[in-house]
DNA sequence: GTTGAGCGTT
């Protein structure tokens, strides 16, 4: 039994590849996970009924279909519908992959010169790509512009390449950038501020950035005023900030809760906060407290920045 | 009739 292979391909019409079965006759899933990396499980074609059959398998182990493995070549199953190899997922490719379905955004295109026309904007900018829309934005009244404008191209790989460069158009240095209402669109925004509730009056912003720093760096502290009994702490890594939400933490003897400081629903331009990826103008709505109190009230009236 | 870091009237 000890010497027994079964067959196995990546695809049905690929060189398979002997795999060892256990001495009882099943096969380790990481046995074919070995030589398949990734690889979660074995179909096969039923020969009677020409429908692919899956094997059966438990706790990582393969069950031979009928107790027999037989000469049939078994096909290698990968996670949810992802047909290729695990191996070939790396972090470039998957970049890649993301990047063929990424869609293009408007860009700002900061100081440009006064002169400046959209047609001249539009002959600039085609000669990195095919141009969907060009704006230069000017004074309803007057008509001058602003010496801003945007810009939006039909590929992706054009904006990067935009994105990444200086451009010297009509004798000015001009940058292309995502504009702060598009800034880090899919990105999970993780924050680097908490909100710290149950605060005492006389909890100053030196003793919370004291308090604070044994957890990571502290870069704000901010105390809303009048009292309100809750304050931010933003930590330069968001993971510090992600690690204390939740916890009930003793400061000065009073125990205070730590939760997680919500985005702001207002256009400040402190959406930028000092984030790298301009995630991050934040306010809290009212952690434990339940609605109908002065609480809910009080949240609901003021948005405080920072 | 000016300006020079920013963030888009419809």
């Amino acid at each position: 039994m000890s010497e027994l292979y079964i067959r196995v391909a990546e695809d049905e019409n690929e060189e398979p590849m002997e795999i060892p079965s256990e001495d009882d006759g099943t096969v380790l899933l990481s046995s074919v996970a070995a030589q398949f990396p990734g690889a979660c499980g074995l179909r096969y074609r039923n020969p009677e009924s020409q429908c692919m059959r899956g094997v059966r398998l438990l706790e990582g182990v393969l069950h031979a279909p009928e107790n027999d493995w037989g000469n049939l070549v078994y096909v290698v199953n990968y996670p949810k519908d992802n047909k290729r190899k695990m191996e070939e997922i790396d972090a470039a490719s998957a970049v890649k992959i993301k990047r063929g379905f990424q869609k293009t955004s408007d860009l700002i295109v900061l100081g440009l010169p006064w002169k400046t026309t959209e047609q001249d904007l539009k002959d600039y900018f085609t000669t990195f790509g095919e141009v969907i829309m060009v704006q230069v934005k000017r004074d309803a009244k007057t008509g001058n512009s602003k010496g801003f404008g945007f810009v939006r191209f039909t590929d992706y790989e054009t904006q990067t390449k935009v994105i990444a460069q200086r451009h010297m158009i009509d004798g000015r240095w001009c940058d292309c950038k995502l504009p702060n209402s598009k800034a880090c669109p899919d990105e999970p925004m993780r924050s680097r501020k908490i909100f710290v509730g149950r605060c005492t009056e006389d909890m100053t912003t030196d003793e919370l950035r004291q308090y604070f720093m044994q957890y990571g760096e502290v870069t704000d502290v901010f105390i809303p005023k009048p009292f309100r009994a809750f304050a931010f702490v933003t930590f330069a890594d968001d993971q510090v900030a992600q690690a204390l939400c939740g916890e009930d933490l003793i400061i000065k003897g009073v125990s205070v809760h730590i939760s997680n400081a919500e985005p702001k629903h207002n256009n400040s331009r402190q959406m930028m906060d000092r984030g790298r990826f301009g995630a991050g103008g934040f306010s809290q709505g009212y952690g434990s407290n339940r609605g109908g109190s002065l609480w809910s009230l009080l949240s609901l009236i003021v948005f405080y920045q920072l």
